[in-house]
RNA sequence: GUGGGUGUAGCUCAGCUGGUUAGAGCGCCAGGUUGUGGUCCUGGAGGCCGCGGGUUCGAGACCCGUCACUCACCCCA
């Protein structure tokens, strides 16, 4: 790159500035206000793992695993990996504490995938879910699925469909996939050119190809909930009763399989239909019985759910829901044209008391500094003048008010925190 | 990694077939007499026309390269 290119985010990044951040805060804050329902503690594992967390959590040929990860060496020839999903980095925290069980934890992290940016899908983006382990409850299924469910809900989203299926455990996963291996290399010819050499690889891969070659011969192939081992079947069925019993809808997709190998029983995803484009999964999941055996700790069962904030808020936008998540709002701007520092006492004295208070700086004129207050979205401005700061006075203005004579009045100054709390309702 | 579209003021965009000092709207700043926002009026600041090279008497316009943004494929959040 040229020393005379002007700097900017790195490709696929984004800066999250004032305009969009209460939205980010919104998502957030609501996530938290559920998690913290649902009873989960928040943890915060560190951006980079050692790479063979991800190569044996989430499968060395999985395609994140293996074409999208930011790997790098430390000064010490270490090789780490920026996170590229959170589930893994949790359950290998989950392995190396041996916390009690059931541990349920809830996180908000960034997550890196180096992939060519394109609507609703970028190098960095950012995901917030929660993992339980130690348990494989189907109730513990529903629980997850369902706050997921109740937080999109929350943020206004309507156009959400569950999808739903079970991969069976271990042996029910492989039955099933050497059946679909003959059944894709009976019909190699049909498939798409990318899948008809790579098929053998990763069989469950052809199962989400979009292409109506690959689509028709899997259509006719082999079922994934058709190879359930009657536990694995039961399970599954108790999940789905579980849900609907909450009146929460899934749709039984059995070509659902996922990105990631560590996936077993349960699998889900929500698609917002309001997203044209292929990138319409908000949030998905699933269970993950062998993943903590695979980082190197006991057998242990777990389930997550992930969700980028990214596509929750794309999502809201095409739905077109646009009441806010969280209110920034400044209550007070302070108008001071005496040139001391009553400005400077008086916004300390009314943050104090709990008010967001915002001024003006530079000596602008009281015109100025009052169009400054209306910009800021201030209900009230309180102005001090030389008239006001000789007489111990304040003068209140209320700016939402389009009556000039009834939107002002004159306070003394050790009056105004019992006539704001008036004034403002607090 | 492959393909399409686009790069002109802080933002959204005009700039006709190449022709003087590159424009608009919004935003920003300052005024509109005595200390007062929202509407209105006036003025002002602010552009290596993404970057490099080429064609030409002359390039924001044309050609090549490059970088970036964007959309799509693959796959996922």
């Amino acid at each position: 790159m040229s020393e005379r290119q002007p700097l900017q985010s790195p490709i696929g990044t984004h800066d999250v500035m004032a305009d969009q951040s209460p939205l980010w805060e919104g998502v957030v804050a609501h996530f938290a206000q559920f998690a913290y329902r649902f009873g989960f503690s928040m943890i915060h594992t560190p951006m980079f793992e050692d790479v063979r967390v991800f190569h044996r959590g989430i499968g060395e040929k999985s395609d994140v695993a293996s074409k999208e990860m930011y790997v790098f060496e430390d000064r010490g020839g270490r090789s780490y990996a920026l996170r590229p999903e959170g589930t893994a980095p949790i359950v290998r925290a989950f392995v190396q504490h041996q916390p009690t069980v059931p541990f349920r934890a809830w996180y908000v992290t960034p997550a890196f995938r180096y992939e060519r940016p394109q609507a609703g899908r970028y190098r960095q983006h950012h995901q917030l879910g929660v993992e339980v382990l130690g348990t494989d409850d189907p109730a513990v299924d529903v629980e997850v699925i369902s706050l997921a469910w109740r937080f999109y809900q929350a943020l206004g989203l309507t156009q959400v469909r569950l999808l739903i299926n079970s991969m069976g455990h271990v042996e029910c996963r492989e039955r099933f996939v050497d059946v679909l291996r003959e059944e894709l290399h009976e019909h190699r010819q049909q498939l798409c050119d990318d899948h008809r050499q790579s098929y053998a690889e990763n069989p469950l891969r052809v199962l989400d190809c979009k292409r109506p070659s690959c689509i028709a011969v899997t259509d006719d192939g082999p079922s994934l909930p058709d190879f359930l081992c009657a536990p694995c079947a039961d399970h599954f069925a108790r999940v789905r009763t579980g849900l609907s019993a909450i009146g929460i809808e899934s749709v039984l997709t059995p070509r659902l399989v996922r990105g990631f190998d560590y996936y077993t029983r349960t699998t889900f995803e929500f698609v917002a239909d309001a997203l044209g484009s292929a990138q319409n999964a908000i949030g998905g999941g699933g269970r993950y019985d062998q993943l903590a055996e695979e980082l190197g700790g006991k057998p242990t069962s777990g389930i997550g759910f992930g969700s980028g904030i990214e596509r929750i808020l794309l999502a809201r936008a095409a739905e077109g829901v646009d009441q806010p998540l969280i209110n920034r709002d400044i209550d007070i701007f302070v108008v001071d044209t005496t040139g001391h520092d009553v400005a400077t006492v008086l916004v300390d004295q009314l943050r104090g008391a709990g008010w967001a208070t915002l001024r003006a700086y530079d000596n602008r004129s009281m015109k100025s500094q009052m169009k400054l207050a209306d910009k800021s979205g201030a209900k009230v401005a309180l102005l001090v003048g030389p008239q006001e700061e000789a007489a111990g006075e304040i003068t209140i203005r209320e700016l939402r008010s389009a009556d000039f004579e009834q939107s002002q009045r004159v306070v003394l100054r050790e009056e105004i925190l019992a006539t704001l709390r008036q004034t403002l309702g607090k």
